[in-house]
DNA sequence: CGGATGCGTGCATACGATTGCATGCATTTC
DNA sequence: GAAATGCATGCAATCGTATGCACGCATCCG
């Protein structure tokens, strides 16, 4: 039987109603055949199942999920929320989270937000349009009213990436990077005896203000100046960190290391660098932050504070899971997955 | 007014009826109001309108996508199938495809194969559980009966990445990467008077094959022999590409060049060459195929075949939705997005 | 032997939206 | 002034599945 739409002919779809007709059943009996775990046990006669799984064989009925979700308030998909895809350091996360959901059978929808807040809250808004089971945010902007307003709207469990969200029914997932970040630059200081360092980031961005915040105290315990020049600022991209490079550079009195609050801006100023006829780490020595892939096989390899993406995306995922299935109920519970300075040939 | 479901208190969703309710019209005059653009253009008082506004503003509703999907057969939603979401080459045509999605106001469910014919497989059976407007493949080993069951039994529209698909409703977006394999081989041996060249593949895929056979051709167009040992087997990955190239350099005699059908198995070929001490291109040349964004920074650069997977992403999203709007209707096109070789420093 | 039990199945409704058709009212037309 | 028109709205069916409830029949027990 064919129907037209937008001048393609349309298939109607195989149903429970016809796999009834032909096994001689009645729909609802079809649907117990076939969700013989739900909640209304009902026992059905061997035959009876027996007959409508050949039928089901025959025609090769697929149960349509659209009207599964729409009548059980299940939906058997979650959302994911990062910055951006094409962004190695969220590679491995979105993969692991691909990976966990699959086992449990269930798809993954991914939105980037490119750190915008509009972009943020457009994600937000759309998971009330389109239901999910489960939320996966790696925000920069969002604050407790936005994450409030989608518990209260949509009956999604919520877990996040970052300490900063702060709903106490969301679980997060976290590094310690302030910790990390000042022990990193102390390290510049006392091991690799630098003085006029830099720094990079991105100070409109909670992770930015953190990593910049630790940086500074970690500066001021050692009494050494931050010249408003050294505060460079990036947006995450390679280019963002290429520019700040060649600032730093240009400056009368440049920097002897510079610490870039991301592996992306990091690379731009390796790139940079190279292209300025600066050697690193002779001239200007380069810190970042993620350890991405290539980090590994640059060069020089970049010294950086590895973050394990792969890890904290099984985490949130683990941790969304639970609370979809029920295993877990309580308030919003926190992991922290620990950061790990990794000396290589930029610093 | 609370529900409970698996011990957590559930919301009962906002919905037309409560909208209706409050701004004292029937269920579908909102509807109406919502959906001016519908084939049943009726009008509908101003006062109405505004009424209706006003409410859903008030109670901050939001249509519930999947019930309109139930009902109006269009999901706005595509799925995109590709062989691995942490494999660079595939980072940028997702991130376009998803940015046209965008655009469109489609979400975009992902789903990885590694390769694997069974994950092909189940991908297409889910497309028919949870129906979708549009799907991209970047399929291995799907053949024609693969992509015509889904063609017959969903109503998506279908475009896929790769020339060796050939259902005739299927728009194909391609790289001539048989011809610009053929083109670099000559270039080792004419240009870079290579003799030795070895080859790693992935002989259980399409791609693979004919990229070695463009390989071997073009050696044997040189009369120049490939003893069998020079025909290595990876997987795409790195770690496979380590293997082989760990298996080449142990070779009483060695190649001069080495041509991996990928960037990330020629990485793994640096990574092994510099790990057994030799030296790349001297001792050895590599030569990889899709210009990852850290071909340009490795150590040494890599000499690869570009390919342009941003156009690529573009090219298939903008084919999909052509056809989901119903501006083509016709038989599957193709598009070439050509390849070109990128000479850096390893070879 | 009669009523209670339990097993297997079907009927009917609900999920939240879209849409064909009918309807009521005001306005126009002859 | 009656019939015809048109505008604005409501009624009800539908998409495909899940599930509470009722029902028929066989078995069991006292």
């Amino acid at each position: 039987m064919l129907k037209v739409r937008n001048g393609r002919p349309a298939r109607t779809p195989i149903t429970m109603r016809d796999v009834a007709r032909l096994a001689q059943v009645s729909q609802s009996t079809v649907s117990r055949v076939l969700s013989p775990s739900n909640a209304t046990s009902v026992p059905i006669s061997p035959e009876t199942v027996q007959r409508v799984y050949a039928v089901v064989e025959q025609l090769g009925y697929h149960p349509n999920l659209t009207a599964r979700s729409l009548r059980g308030q299940k939906t058997h998909m979650i959302a994911m929320m990062i910055a951006d895809i094409s962004n190695p350091y969220y590679q491995f996360m979105v993969r692991k989270v691909q990976d966990v959901a699959q086992r449990h059978h269930y798809d993954v929808l991914i939105v980037n937000s490119d750190h915008r807040y509009e972009a943020e809250q457009h994600f937000m808004d759309g998971i009330i349009r389109r239901p999910v089971d489960g939320v996966i945010i790696c925000p920069y902007h969002l604050n407790y009213n936005d994450i409030d307003k989608l518990i209260e709207r949509s009956n999604a469990a919520v877990v996040a990436l970052g300490q900063h969200v702060n709903h106490p029914q969301v679980d997060r997932v976290f590094a310690d990077d302030d910790k990390v970040t000042c022990e990193t630059t102390h390290w510049l200081i006392q091991q690799r005896h630098h003085q006029r360092i830099a720094f990079i980031g991105v100070p409109d961005t909670d992770v930015g203000r953190r990593r910049a915040g630790a940086f500074k105290r970690a500066m001021h315990e050692a009494s050494l100046p931050v010249p408003a020049e050294y505060e460079q600022v990036g947006d995450f991209t390679i280019e963002s960190g290429e520019r700040a490079m060649r600032a730093l550079l240009s400056l009368k009195q440049t920097p002897t290391a510079v610490f870039a609050c991301n592996d992306l801006m990091a690379v731009g100023c390796l790139v940079a660098a190279e292209d300025m006829g600066f050697h690193v780490p002779a001239d200007v020595a380069v810190v970042g932050f993620d350890n991405i892939p290539e980090a590994s096989r640059m060069c020089p390899k970049l010294t950086t504070v590895a973050q394990y993406p792969s890890e904290m995306g099984e985490k949130l995922a683990e941790a969304l899971f639970a609370r979809i299935e029920g295993t877990e109920v309580g308030p919003g519970r926190l992991f922290e997955v620990p950061c790990k300075l990794i000396v290589r040939e930029s610093a």
